[in-house]
DNA sequence: GTTAGCACTCGGATGCGTTGAGTGCTAACT
DNA sequence: AGTTAGCACTCAACGCATCCGAGTGCTAAC
């Protein structure tokens, strides 16, 4: 395609993401090439349309880029110098200052997202079944109930409530626990699982911290599968005008409470560090006018996080894609650094 | 008030709450008191309208209950045979059945209200000042951080990150964490705060423990002073005819961010078991015209909680008490049994 | 005290011209 | 050959007048 076609595209999505309005041909030739006249302007564009880049919502009306046009955008238009989003130290220190606990980083990450961009964010830890275990730990809650701490490298804890038999005082479960963490430190939590297993069997000792410690395999196995995803600021969609009747807003968050298919969708994209799917690219049909931009990250080990933004197709791409790559460095810093 | 106003009221009131519509003089004649003439109605309803009950929104439209109303309604008009919702154990079964941790009786505690109700749902839990310690654990993470457990009466754990010496090793820790639990164990989580800082300042040990601890301390008290209050099924909202408008939604919406003024709501109503807000009862200027029920459970040791519902004033009174009472025994007994 | 009847009100739907932003096409211009 | 000015055309949006009917208040009769 020609240079010049290629920049009267870009305008009139540069536009129409801004106002959200049909584009048309004098305010292209008005605002951005003033070089040009109108009526040149709507040769080309007559052109772009007929190469289904654009479409008209109504024969007197203006242009609005379709699908394809975001997707050429994406790939070709931008102007790939990063567009200032904002001093990285001061994202960090407002956002993830002295972040003690894991979900701690997650909620500040979230909000962090938010409210740069006015989006709805994702934020997904790495999944567990990559991570190891550094200690095992069972603390007295009541008679016969104990916690059982699991901590892994990364300083990502878990932890789940067990039943133990009630002869057991503090001291037995902490010998426990040194002999627990003997046995797996080191292990990845899928590894545990399976041994978990095979340990119950020929192991000595109370058979209800045998049963507990089955029950807890099995949870561990549950967790596993699943990853961890958060959704937040999902009701800034209700900003956008695309978004104004109550009807479709609330079919969108309800399609969020469904993590399953933005998973599918975070796991199929994750080679490249940044994946943009525009409109219905994503696969999901209630969404099919919103675009999911996500960021994968990586930790020491080779664990595999994510993060991503959902926000009407008509969204200003480069900045998006900015701060959204800035954002997941910071993250990853923070998380590198526990 | 005559007994036929009240029942004229009470007709009125019920078919507005499931039509959202103004209501007319034919309306009730027809489907609520055949006995009488639409004129006799007609009558009835302009004395109510003098009496503050009823207003029309413009001349030639039926009447709409005003807040005096719904407050005659809920304080006298509603039948006090509790309206069947749904039996006691299938809800015990679906929703709390074997829940080891706290944060999954507060998640299908919520999810049972907004999912029997259609509205929006509270769930505080008791707030943390009034829990005993049972015991306290640190936990190895790395090299210098250790994983602080809480554990209190009731099972509710609080756990959080301290820094601590490199020099401590797994078994320091647990002997640290004997110490700590004889020191605290049976005092409250309000008293530990003070006596924290007055334990590190004569205590022998790692500096970097005390540090950790006046850390703890600190994050204590912050955490003390916030109750804790889940709202889920937020988005519930966007069905009703009354917040169609996507920008009045939004207000309501972000107002539910703050969670302070809920929880003042939630404290001023803490003497009745259930208080019912409704409308600008409530205070929040953005909730105007929303109604928020409250109910108040007790624990053993005196503890309060409470679980709630927020929805339009137009709101079918009788069901959502009984269904809020029902719930609130039911959560109450799994919180109880822990 | 209750009801039938009737005039009256007014929001909402329907229909109709006007307006204006925007297009496509053609012819003139460079 | 590409660009531009000019012009006829289209059609959503808006304002305006009209109509319709649900609902009211009032009066007079039961």
């Amino acid at each position: 395609m020609e240079e010049r076609k290629r920049r009267i595209l870009k305008a009139i999505i540069d536009d129409y993401v801004q106002t959200a309005e049909p584009v048309g041909s004098r305010t292209i030739a008005r605002k951005y090439l003033s070089n040009l006249s109108s009526a040149t302007i709507r040769n080309e564009m007559s052109d772009l349309e007929e190469l289904g880049y654009l479409s008209q919502p109504h024969i007197s009306a203006g242009r609005v880029p379709k699908v394809s046009a975001y997707r050429l955008y994406v790939d070709h238009l931008l102007s790939h110098e990063p567009e200032p989003v904002l001093e990285e130290e001061e994202i960090r220190s407002k956002y993830l200052a002295q972040m003690s606990h894991l979900e701690d980083v997650v909620r500040s990450t979230a909000q962090a997202l938010t409210e740069l961009t006015g989006y709805t964010s994702l934020v997904m830890l790495p999944r567990q079944a990559d991570l190891r275990i550094t200690s095992l730990q069972l603390v007295p809650v009541s008679t016969a109930l104990a916690l059982l701490v699991i901590v892994t490298d990364g300083g990502i804890i878990r932890d789940s409530m067990v039943r133990v038999s009630s002869s057991l005082d503090a001291d037995a479960l902490y010998a426990i626990s040194r002999m627990l963490t003997e046995q797996f430190a080191g292990r990845t939590l899928q590894e545990v699982q399976t041994a978990l297993t095979a340990f119950a069997d020929n192991a000595p000792g109370d058979p209800q911290v045998l049963k507990g410690i089955l029950d807890l395999a099995e949870q561990i196995a549950k967790q596993n599968t699943e990853d961890n995803l958060t959704i937040s600021g999902t009701h800034n969609i209700l900003g956008f005008p695309e978004y104004q009747d109550a009807g479709k807003a609330r079919q969108f968050l309800s399609s969020l409470e469904n993590k399953e298919r933005l998973l599918e969708l975070i796991r199929q994209g994750s080679n490249e560090s940044i994946s943009v799917h525009i409109g219905p690219e994503n696969g999901i049909k209630e969404m099919e006018d919103c675009s999911v931009l996500i960021s994968q990250y990586k930790l020491s080990r080779g664990q595999k996080g994510a993060i991503g933004l959902i926000g009407p197709t008509r969204m200003p791409y480069g900045r998006m894609i900015s701060t959204l790559r800035l954002i997941s460095r910071v993250m990853s810093d923070v998380l590198q650094a526990r």
